[in-house]
DNA sequence: TTTTGTGAAGGAATTCACAGCA
DNA sequence: TGCTGTGAATTCCTTCACAAAA
């Protein structure tokens, strides 16, 4: 196929998906994977994997299968997660920390330049990772000057507009949100909402369904 | 329509979306929204909110809309979150003790019951909610005696399934993991993913789209 | 009028099934 | 032979458009 101009969105994120048991395999020493394997290891259908890659190329060897580093290498090249991101982080509560020494970010290239907090105590506090909490009014001066390309919102519900706000105008492109409400945005600015209570809905929903 | 069979699954993830503006609009007093207010609320298309609602009923009155606080009502009770579930989590590092403090969990009727830990260090030890830290070997007596009814996994991603596997031979039906692989399970029961870095990947891919 | 509830239309994503190639 | 890549078929979800109702 190889156009990207209509990629399901569902596409990506199971891209994604597929890379970790990759990177399990690899460590294993596993050299060749068929999409019914990697299918299963997923949980979804083989014609599922096959399609989804096919948007990007073709990375297989019919007969064969896939070769596990070659898969691991195009997908990190397609998710762009073959170099760094910056990331800025603002709350420093239970989540905000928790989200800081969450070792699969750092290992995915995921890298917080900056951590911004409201409460003057903690201000100036040196981080396990070494870095120095932020006051909040420095935001707008350390965004442009680390770098930073995607904000993470950990605050309070109430803030957590009020923050959105001042990374869209200080120019950032994405912003990942952790409070239980939808921000508003630009249409240039990316968002993405972790918010767990919808998943615990979900299973409450099916639970009582089930027994 | 009243047909519960076929309702998709993104019906019941946007219909916990929509109890969100609903609870607040609650308590700023106002009586009646209508589907157009609302889809703008949550960002999707006011069609689309009347299809996910006639799945369970007629909850609006034709020329006027929803009034605010029975729409709230026959959410909660579509969802099941009119009453308390009680959540087992198992994993007390960052994230696990994030999601104990995590005041939405418990707002929204959702209730931690106990709290498993490996380290010897920390048995024993007081949570801020009152919970006593418990060694991972009680798992499964007390998962029964509490009548815990989510398994919450917050581990390390290694011990994840094991502890999984652990919450299924115990009867638990429903379980939400987070950490970043997918686990095996039986048929029987449900299992939800908060995977923080296929979010974080999906940025990256259309970021890098963007520009 | 206004806004819901819904059948019908349209669009999108998934799965099938097989041609094509190693 | 075995497995990929992909058009076609299918299934699923969303949106339209209007009749029904207050």
């Amino acid at each position: 196929m190889r156009k990207e101009s209509k990629i399901p969105d569902a596409t990506i994120e199971r891209i994604s998906i597929y890379s970790r048991p990759l990177e399990k395999l690899f460590e294993l020493g596993t050299l060749v994977i068929s999409s019914e394997q990697l299918a299963k290891l997923c949980k979804v259908n083989p014609a599922q994997v096959r399609k989804d890659l096919s948007h990007f190329g073709e990375f297989g060897v019919r007969g064969i299968g896939y070769d596990v580093h070659d898969l691991l290498m195009e997908i990190k090249k397609i998710l762009v997660s073959d170099r760094e991101w910056k990331l800025g982080i603002v709350g420093l509560g239970g989540m905000g920390m928790a989200l800081l020494s969450h070792e699969n970010f750092s290992k995915m290239g995921y890298r917080f330049v900056a951590a911004f907090e409201q409460d003057p105590e903690r201000i100036g506090e040196t981080l396990p990772s070494g870095l120095i909490i932020q006051p909040v009014d420095k935001l707008e001066p350390l965004t442009a000057s680390l770098g930073i390309e995607v904000g993470v919102i950990a605050t309070q519900p109430s803030q957590a507009q009020a923050v959105a706000d001042r990374f869209v105008d200080v120019g950032i492109k994405a912003v990942l949100n952790f409070s239980p409400i939808k921000l508003r945005r630009p249409e240039h600015c990316l968002m993405e909402n972790v918010d767990f209570t919808v998943r615990l809905d979900n299973l409450a929903y099916h639970l009582s369904k089930v027994g």
